[in-house]
DNA sequence: CGAACATAAGTGACATGTCAACCATTCCCG
DNA sequence: CGGGAATGGTTGACATGTCACTTATGTTCG
């Protein structure tokens, strides 16, 4: 019943609230977005993505669960978590580690390589025409230079489970 | 054991990837570290709060269901599945519609409110210590205006479930 | 050596999100 | 009026994430 005007407490100013909730909209909506052209396109998930392309750039395909965990910037949890449902479903395997017996490595499988390669061009294109190309100017510094400025900060505040970055 | 050179499909440039990487740290990091706070401060998830401010903001603080989807950009099940967590905990409540059988309005319940008051200042900080302050310079529009143009991108090619925006 | 401690990883319980299928009511139109 | 389509909303199954805790192995140092 109460008209108007409620207790507001110190909120944002109209330049600031339209910022955050511009990028409150986007944050939700892209990821879904590209979840589902990959889904569709070769049904798997932003996190199997992810872990696929890690794996690939790596040298023999494989890594500790760790090292994983903290490329991806992901709670050890998580990873143990993840890994085992992509097990699962055969994109990726473990192995002993023969250093240190509390350790795994994780490995692409042949099935996970396919997988990705199958995935990529679909998902890059998606990530251009979603992101890359609606993007103002070529070289617009504006955002690139947000975003660097923005993740060193949250990098320095995180000091969680997380593995903090070596 | 293939060393160096795998097939590498057609993949982002340097440039494009350092960005993409950058925006795939930030939003994921942001997020979490902001439910951290929020959940440590007020027993409050993101989600939660964007109801709660969402009600807080509509006059009588109670909205139809679809309302409440179509402004948070949320599934109609998702928006359903959550409101009943929150009932259950007795930040909202549901009231019958009387001109719409079908239909259902979620209200703000007194302690849903006092919750959203309790939460507001801590997050706004928040918001401010993680997102705003860290901002290049004071007025710099790159970031607004990349997002802008991503979010207007985003809405257009969202045809699913989702209710379409009005 | 062996006890205290650190580290690697997994587990279970639970919150959140998505998808598809499902009722119930309302609309539309003959 | 009556029957099919559209709309509002819920449900169930399941994937994903987080948190707190456990297990097993390694490390350190008296």
């Amino acid at each position: 019943m109460t008209s108007g005007s409620r207790a507001e407490p110190q909120w944002l100013s109209p330049d600031e609230q339209a910022i955050w909730r511009d990028w409150l909209a986007v944050t939700s909506l892209l990821p879904a977005a590209l979840q589902r052209a990959l889904h569709a396109d070769a049904g798997l998930s932003l996190p199997d993505f992810d872990v696929l392309v890690l794996l690939s750039e790596t040298d023999g395909g494989r890594l500790r669960v760790s090292e994983l965990a903290r490329a991806l910037t992901w709670e050890r949890s998580r990873a143990s978590h993840h890994l085992s449902r992509m097990e699962k479903r055969g994109l990726v395997a473990r192995e002993e580690c023969e250093d240190d017996g509390r350790g795994w490595f994780v490995v692409l499988t042949a099935a996970g390589r396919d997988a990705l390669e199958r995935a990529v061009p679909g998902h890059v294109d998606t990530v251009r025409s979603l992101f890359l190309d609606p993007l103002p100017a070529g070289g617009d510094t504006g955002l690139a230079d947000a975003l660097a400025a923005l993740r060193t900060g949250l990098e320095r505040s995180v000091t969680n489970d997380r593995i903090p970055p070596r």
